[in-house]
DNA sequence: ACAAAAGTGTTTAACCTACACCCATGC
DNA sequence: GCATGGGTGTAGGTTAAACACTTTTGT
């Protein structure tokens, strides 16, 4: 079958299932030897790839249509999630998905509301569906050409995460349930793009008060072993109540 | 004639103008003798205030839509403007809407995109249009109830304006054309709900160096004539750029 | 002249940065 | 034991808050 013809047919039960004009598209961040990935996925009959997106049940909230979307293509739940902007130029598929019928789904102008997520690389497994060819983690710094608006997307979710990321200890998110205070100080030096002080880092980091101190270290590698540290959601819920220093 | 068949008379033509299921809603502030206002209009039919609110036509931009709906209401153009969130629950319109026929334009499920205005209280004159009663401007301190969702919009952008607030000196937008730093100051304690040091709140705005210090003062008061500042877009754009201190 | 508001200057403390030092591990 | 990475301490500088002082105006 032609993608056409699966296009026609999903297209019924899009029409059936959820709300027109309207769709979701995830920026999903990873990290993975010290490079920033993104999930990026390839629609049939399409020669650029493209976020990872959904449509909004008709009965279903916007949140939880996110949550679902990303669940069904990493497997991931209860990870760090957040809206960040709505996009709503006219156009937006034109120059890609003109060459589909005009009745099809697809075709339809939607006004798409951009979710951005922090997700563990190592528990993700990249989940390939019907209408796509591939579904794989691309490193930021070589992004193949994307579809659509996908870029400007992909590139406001960054800055709305890095800004973010300066704010609110955030990071963490992206690494495993342990971690060290390197890997962490690694990862902010990818995303922000710039070196940072290390013991100050550590400093500022721990005065945040919302890591775990374990007792063991990470064995193996030549050196000095570095201590391993997990996320205390308690403390950072209260943290977060009595305000993380952003006021005047 | 009954707003029942007023609003299925109109109903037809929004049908055919704009894209079904998405709404815009502003929030638009102004101030007022040391107030903070915003702009409520009533719905005929309705016995809750609502925030203005509008639809984006079917070859229009999201963006495009929240300037017209802004115009259209207030007659304002180029103020400050900002998406700050999409609204998208179920059952948004449930308890209020549900009197009205099923068939009626404004009983679809809508995702609503919030967009925030920060606008010269002098200059606005608020336009009551055919589908609603009333359109003034309300204190946020005696806010009336409001229909649907519509007070916990109007508290994320008031999260999200006193958070910008914080980080980049948009205050002035509330202000007029020309205003002195006493007049700045004291919007900025309305907003964020608490005195603020006099001496260094001028020394903090002055260090901007986005206003315009002009050699006149306000007379007319008792006491020392404080010194009026307009606004410099030409140095703020440039301050943009080089980034307002909002960084590592 | 005086009171009150506006504008400017000065002291002080908190904070961040840079750097130095110590510790632990594998070779 | 020594090279290297990890963790902690400390001095110096920057910035902002707190307060004092001066200037200006209307009464």
């Amino acid at each position: 079958m032609d993608e056409i013809s699966l296009f026609e047919e999903r297209s019924k039960e899009f029409y059936k299932d959820y709300l027109p004009h309207v769709s979701i598209d995830c920026v999903v961040f990873g990290f993975h030897s010290n490079t920033l990935k993104v999930l990026l996925i390839r629609m049939k009959g399409q020669e650029h790839w493209g976020l990872p997106g959904g449509y909004v049940g008709k009965d279903e909230h916007i949140d939880d249509a996110a949550i679902r979307i990303l669940k069904s293509r990493t497997g991931a739940e209860k990870v760090f999630l957040e809206q960040f902007k709505a996009f709503g130029n006219t156009g937006r598929s034109e120059k890609d998905l003109s060459y589909l019928p005009e009745s099809i789904w697809f075709r339809q102008r939607f006004i798409s509301v951009g979710y951005y997520a922090l997700v563990d690389y190592e528990q993700i497994i990249p989940v390939v569906d019907d209408i796509s060819t591939a579904c794989e983690w691309k490193s930021v710094h070589e992004l193949p050409a994307m579809m659509m608006d996908h870029r400007q997307i992909y590139e406001a979710a960054l800055e709305n995460m890095r800004f973010q990321l300066n704010y609110k200890p955030i990071g963490y998110n992206l690494l495993p349930e342990e971690f060290t205070m390197p890997d962490l100080q690694k990862l902010y030096e990818t995303i922000l793009g710039k070196p940072l002080s290390r013991s100050n880092f550590q400093r500022k980091m721990l005065a945040y008060d919302i890591f775990i101190k374990h007792d063991k270290e990470r064995k193996g590698g030549a050196h000095r072993s570095p201590i391993l540290y997990s996320f205390d959601q308690v403390k950072y819920q209260a943290a977060l109540k009595t305000g993380l220093k952003e006021a005047w």
